[in-house]
DNA sequence: ATTTTATTTAGCCAATTAGCTAAGCATGCA
DNA sequence: TGCATGCTTAGCTAATTGGCTAAATAAAAT
């Protein structure tokens, strides 16, 4: 059992949810990111992320500078799928899709850099 | 969003899951039933059944003093198969199914003064 | 070598939550 | 009508958790 409700856990709270659902339609993201989209401070987005990672539920990358997040393979598929299913018409999800494109439509450097001028 | 995240958080909780999980294979239990299988107070097991009602997971039946309460018909399928997959095997699942089948052993009103007096 | 940059860790605070006991509310029975 | 019984609500406490800032770490660029 202690597996499953880790997971579970990992899963109530609605940052990290958001964060799950972006990394279903992106494939990875990196921290930097995340913050972006999240719009809470590093070490916050750092925090989920090892929550996350904790559980199984992500595994990452490093990439000169960066850190790559991704789901992992033993992502229990039904699971994102309900939520998938479930959440993707509400208006955080939405929302959460249109700015991941902004995102993205940045190279990772500038976006990093032009967090730090705020 | 904000729907999917209750259900997740209700059941983001040992006891609870283990509530889930006696419903899952018993239709309906009653609140005394359930305290004596978690071995904790009435009123804690009785605040456990409000979040998982309020999530809309189950729902009760009021029978005399009784009140029975079961999954809703709305209990997501898949998450409910996941859970009973991956959680079936522990230790905690086991014991829960022996314990319930010398509790359902008892007609209801007996159990509940059984309890009683300790 | 030193500085810059991306992320993590540590330490703090406010809010939430799971447990308890005590009190309240219904419902059935004497 | 009054009492017992099953459950819920209220109110308290200890533990957990999500957020922040500041400090530490690791890796690249100057």
């Amino acid at each position: 059992m202690e597996k499953t409700l880790k997971q579970i856990k990992a899963l109530a709270d609605g940052n990290r949810l958001r964060i799950v659902m972006a990394l279903a339609t992106n494939e990875e993201l990196c921290v930097c990111q995340i913050t972006e989209l999240l719009q809470v401070s590093t070490p916050t987005v750092s925090r989920h992320m090892s929550v996350l990672q904790n559980a199984g539920l992500v595994e990452n990358r490093k990439d000169a500078r960066w850190v790559h997040y991704r789901l992992t393979g033993d992502f229990p598929a039904s699971v994102l799928q309900w939520i998938q299913t479930t959440t993707s018409g509400s208006q955080v999800m939405l929302q959460d899709k249109q700015a991941l494109e902004s995102i993205l439509a940045y190279p990772v450097d500038e976006l990093c850099r032009a967090r730090k001028q705020r």
